[in-house]
DNA sequence: CTCATGTGACTGACCGGTACGTTTCCGATA
DNA sequence: TATCGGAAACGTACCGGTCAGTCACATGAG
C-alpha cells in the first residue's frame, strides 16, 4: 500500500518518539513516563503493553539513537573509500558544527552512562556496547592508516570524540567541540611521523 | 584548644560528608535528601536549616568539588614552574591512573551539568563558570608554550580530559583514558611544530 | 470474533520540604 | 555558687505531590 494517505502511526511507534526526544533533550531520570504517554498522546496503558518497564523504555530508546549513530558514522565512511582520515574527518567535521552550536545536548549514550552509573542497568548496558564497539572500530582505522601505536590513536580520537560530546552541551556556541576535527587530523599527523 | 579529643563535626559538615560522597558516586538525581541525612546520621530539617534546597545542596557540593580540583591543578602547575608541557603531563599522568581504573565516576561537575541540561539550574553554573575558567587556563598555557594556534591546542586538550573524565566511567579498567596523557604531549608536539 | 487501544481509578512508595516540640549549653544575675 | 533566661542546634511527625506501575472494563476497527 502506497502511502497515498498515511496511516496513523501504532501507539508504540508514537511512544518512541516522545520518549526519544524527551530522553534526549531533558534526560531520563528527569523524565516521567506521564510526560512521555501525554506528548504522545496515548495512556499509560499502552506504554506498558508495548514496554516492560520505564529503564526497558530507555533502553529501546538508545538502541534506536545507535542505529541512528551508526548510520551517520558509516555515511562518513562509505564517502572516502579506503581513506580513513578522511572518513574521520567527514565524521568530525559535522559533529564540530552541531556540537558547538547552542542547544546541543550530547551523545545520549554517552549521557545515560552518565545517568545511571550502576553496572547492569539496561540503559547502561547499551551505551557501553556502543562505547565498545566504536573504540575497536577507531583503532581499525588507526591501524588501517599506518599508525605506529594504532592502540594509543585509537583511543586518543575516541577522547577527543567524547569529550566533543560532553564539552558540547558544557559550552554554549563556539565550545572547544569546533576544533574537535582539526584536533583530531594534526593527532593523526602526529601519530603517523 | 589543641584537639586533644575531636569534638564531633557539626550536622552542617556531616551533611557535606554524606552528600559528597553519595552524589558522586550515584549521581545528584539518584540521591534523595532521605538518604544524605540517614548517612549523616542527622535528620531532614537539620539539612534545610543550612542549605535552603537540594539544589542548593547540589551547587554546594559542586563548589567544594571545584576547590579540591584546582588543588590537584594547581599542584601539577607548581611542580614544574616556567614548564606547562610538564605541568600538564603532571596533572594527566594520575589522571589517566584514576580514570582508567574500575568504579572510576568521572568529573562532578562534568557529570552534574549532563544531569542538569537546564540553563541557570544552581549546580549547572557551577560546572559551567569552572569549565570555561579551565579552558582559559589551559589556553594561557598553550600560549606559553609557544603553540602556533593556542586555542586550538587549549581546546584540543580540554577535549582530552573531558574525553578522559567520561570515557573512564564508560569503559571499566584498561579504557582510553589511560592513554590521555601521551596523546596530549603528542598533540602538544603536532601544534609546536 | 479479535486485537489494539482508550478510560479512569487506583496502589504503595518515595519525593522535597516544613510546623513544631525538645535538648543543650552559655552567660548573666542574685 | 546556685539559678534562671534565652538562643542555638537538633529531633518527631507530618504535609501535599509525584513517581512507576496496574487494574477491570469500554470501545472501535478489520
Amino acid at each position: 500500500m502506497p502511502a497515498t494517505h498515511a496511516k496513523p502511526p501504532s501507539a508504540a511507534a508514537r511512544i518512541r518518539e516522545a520518549a526519544a526526544e524527551l530522553f534526549y533533550r531533558l534526560g531520563i531520570r528527569a523524565v516521567g513516563v506521564d510526560e512521555i504517554v501525554s506528548r504522545a498522546g496515548v495512556t499509560k496503558p499502552s506504554l506498558y503493553r508495548s514496554f516492560s518497564s520505564k529503564d526497558e523504555l530507555a533502553a529501546c530508546y538508545l538502541r534506536d539513537y545507535e542505529t541512528l549513530f551508526w548510520q551517520r558514522f558509516d555515511a562518513a565512511v562509505a564517502a572516502h573509500p579506503g581513506d580513513p582520515r578522511a572518513q574521520l574527518g567527514a565524521f568530525l567535521r559535522p559533529l564540530a558544527m552541531r556540537a558547538a552550536a547552542d542547544g546541543y545536548r550530547g551523545c545520549g549514550l554517552t549521557n545515560a552512562a552518565v545517568e545511571y552509573p550502576s553496572p547492569g542497568h539496561p540503559a547502561r548496558l547499551v551505551s557501553e556496547a556502543n562505547k565498545r564497539a566504536l573504540r575497536q572500530r577507531l583503532r581499525a582505522m588507526a591501524a588501517e592508516m599506518g599508525a605506529r601505536d594504532p592502540e594509543a590513536l585509537g583511543d586518543g580520537l575516541l577522547l577527543l570524540i567524547e569529550g566533543a560530546y560532553v564539552s558540547g552541551q558544557l559550552f554554549g556556541a563556539g565550545g572547544p567541540a569546533a576544533r574537535v576535527a582539526e584536533n583530531a587530523d594534526r593527532l593523526i599527523g602526529a601519530w603517523l611521523a
